[in-house]
RNA sequence: CGGGUUGUGGCGCAGCUUGGUCAGCGCGCUCGCUUCGGGAGCGAGAGGCCGCCGGUUCGAAUCCGGCCAACCCGACCA
């Protein structure tokens, strides 16, 4: 009967981590199922080097439902599968439940992360995830971070959060525990579930409130070393991602409200990706939008007419400005476009703190402003459009123009000095021609703020032209440089015996989303189809057929476990073999044996389906035939 | 936070306009028999405070008000 303790499995010495896993029986009535021998449900990951452990998953007993429809409020395609293939259940707001098979694969994503953080010398730690105000206070972030943290008081009264990230604490850790050069350079990583009050969770596990996050923070001693480190953790993370299956680019990126430089993320192309970056036509430039930078025009022409004012009557837009200045041929052109005008767009700039300040932005006519390129150039302030024209008569809409502007201006570098242009001229139904920039008016700086446009030239190699793709954001890595050990005034002993401060690099990977990316780039219309690296098993053994499939299902299944493998058998009773095919299509194991109706002639089915071949082989033969497969 | 859509057994939905044998359908689930290689057939069952609160009415899933939640678009966001 089923109701002993199942053997305890020790893992071998060369694990990393060792598992102890003891399964028990399935709650409920088993008198159905129970063939007297369940002493095989034994249920545990493959440790983190893997291969001599094998495993066994029996859907007579897994904690699995499929889902025949479409869940109706699931929309991308990793959500629907993975709710309809059983491998997560929504269980909050932008929170969801790993069922078994999506802990499988969330694990040995996890373990594929953990093995290279280690192979470069990473070595892991866990902080809590409920954390105290105070660190968060020093660094400013309580404040900087604004609404997108969780907070809560305990009983007395006392400030807590749940951690976004933990530069803070790793930077504490190190100043506790190093006190000398020779503690440097370390690289330190965890892998923890971080909140994040999302204003609007969506996609499923793509962007959740609660998510699974590999954080690491390298700590030199000298900008070089960081250098050093951040390429060897860069070149790390291209091979985690090849090894998950991830088609990526590594774009420019900007650092948002983490701080630092040299800046990076990691994309997995995909068209539900909420990351628009572009690629050169020509050279390997890549960058996410809010980080290109637009290359200054060669400025031809240096004497310009002078500013002159046009009656423009009922032209508050830029179409309407253009039509009406080739009807009555300004300057005697006709050939006036949208690029020939400058816009210049009020925004409020609201700093972290608190405080309000007007911004005018100027772009080309032909350009709208990119809300998300304004605010990554303005972080950690953000902005929002000014619509309060009547408190600022001075500010006259539809008609503002650079000059003598009583605010803030900022301009896109296409607004170079020498530039000439259409614009306002701060008068209800005026503009001005020949505006020059450097001579009729100076913006206060440039600003990155204009949409960036396929076919844009190549900030790069000035040959190339812009292409414009979409991603999902799944790590980032940059040099985030002394704004933490500066906050904690973090200083060892350097080998001249004076104090030295630290410089930190910081490398996240999103793991959760991970899972759903690789989801997303890994399906078809029938459903998954997991990269093996990650697959919750090596192979999918069907038993399709009552006249003893089962029993040679289960021992076929024990003899690739004995072999190492992992194995999921649908030794589920009564069901159809159609049934069992449509879910193991559905669930993406990529192989799976049919053990079936040439049972009798000692034959089954091995079916691949990546390349949906199928042939029939000695059972005899499966071993050698999968484990060929695998490599 | 703005706009939109939607809340009815585990899942997918109908019913609401026109209040009254409407609490229904399909899937799933349970039991029996048959079937057994592409989401089987027949029969018999279990399962729902119709999102929540209030109002109108003799009577509310249905009409009205408020609230909550989910999803989509936008804003925001490692």
């Amino acid at each position: 009967m089923a109701t002993k303790l199942r053997q305890i499995i020790r893992a071998p010495l060369t694990c990393l981590h060792l598992y102890l896993a003891v399964s028990f029986p399935p709650v409920g009535p088993t008198s159905q199922r129970d063939d007297g021998d369940t002493s095989d449900i034994r249920w545990f990951p493959r440790c983190a080097l893997n291969t001599l452990l094998g495993m066994l998953l029996r859907m007579s007993t897994l904690l699995l439902k499929t889902l025949r429809e479409e869940p109706a409020d699931a929309e991308v395609p990793s959500h629907r599968l993975l709710l309809r293939a059983g491998y997560i259940r929504r269980a909050a707001p932008g929170g969801y439940t790993w069922l078994p098979l999506g802990k499988l694969v969330l694990d040995r994503v996890t373990a594929v992360v953990r093995e290279e953080m280690t192979a470069i010398g990473g070595q892991e730690v866990s902080f809590p995830a409920l954390l105290p105000r105070e660190p968060y206070e020093l660094s400013n972030r309580w404040t900087e971070y604004g609404d997108d943290i969780f907070r809560l008081r305990d009983r007395r009264g006392g400030e807590y959060l749940l951690a976004p990230t933990h530069e803070e604490m790793f930077t504490l850790l190190v100043q506790d525990m190093t006190s000398s050069y020779r503690d440097f350079p370390r690289l330190l990583f965890q892998v923890q579930t971080k909140y994040r009050d999302e204003a609007r969770p969506r996609a499923g596990l793509l962007r959740g409130r609660e998510f699974l996050m590999k954080d690491a923070y390298s700590f030199t001693l000298t900008d070089l070393e960081l250098v050093t480190v951040y390429a060897t953790v860069r070149a790390s993370y291209q091979r985690i991602f090849d090894r998950l299956g991830l088609d990526h680019t590594i774009v420019a990126a900007v650092s948002g409200a983490m701080g630092g430089s040299a800046s990076e993320e990691f994309l997995a192309a995909s068209e539900v990706g909420e990351d628009t970056f572009v690629g050169c036509t020509t050279c390997s430039y890549a960058a996410n939008t809010e980080a290109v930078i637009t290359p200054a025009p060669v400025v031809v022409s240096a004497a310009a007419a002078p500013l002159a004012v046009h009656d423009t009557p009922a032209t508050p837009t830029i179409a309407a400005l253009v039509d009406l200045a080739n009807e009555r041929s300004l300057d005697g052109r006709t050939d006036w476009t949208a690029a020939d005008t400058l816009k210049n767009v009020v925004v409020t700039v609201q700093q972290p703190g608190g405080e309000e300040e007007l911004l005018v932005i100027g772009v080309p006519g032909d350009r709208e402003v990119d809300l998300k390129r304004l605010d990554a150039a303005l972080a950690p302030a953000t902005a929002t459009l000014f619509d309060d024209f009547a408190s600022r008569p001075d500010l006259v809409k539809g008609y503002i123009g650079p000059q003598g502007l009583k605010a803030r201006y900022l301009a896109d570098p296409r607004v170079a000095p020498g530039t000439a242009w259409l614009t306002g001229a701060n008068e209800a139904g005026k503009h001005a021609t020949n505006v020059v920039a450097g001579r009729d008016f100076t913006p206060d700086g440039t600003i990155e703020a204009a949409e960036v446009r396929a076919g844009d030239p190549c900030p790069s190699c000035g040959e190339g032209t812009l292409t414009i793709r979409r991603g999902i954001e799944i790590a980032h890595v940059f040099q985030l440089g002394r704004k933490y050990t500066d906050a904690f005034k973090v200083d060892v002993l350097g080998v001249d015996g004076k104090p030295v401060r630290p410089t930190m690099g910081s490398y996240g990977i999103g793991v959760s989303r991970a899972v759903a990316a690789i989801a997303e780039q890994h399906h078809d219309e029938r459903g998954l189809l997991w990269p093996d690296e990650v697959a919750p098993a090596d192979v999918h053994v069907v038993a399709a057929g009552k006249d003893g499939q089962v029993e040679a299902a289960l021992e076929l299944a024990r003899q690739l476990v004995a072999a190492g493998l992992r194995v999921l058998v649908d030794d589920r009773p009564q069901l159809s073999a159609g049934v069992k095919f449509t879910d193991a299509e559905l669930i993406g194991v990529a192989r799976s044996v049919v053990v079936g109706r040439r049972l009798a002639e000692g034959l089954v089915e091995f079916r691949d389906r990546r390349t949906g071949e199928r042939s029939e082989l000695p059972i005899t033969d499966v071993l050698r035939v999968i484990t060929g497969a695998l490599g």
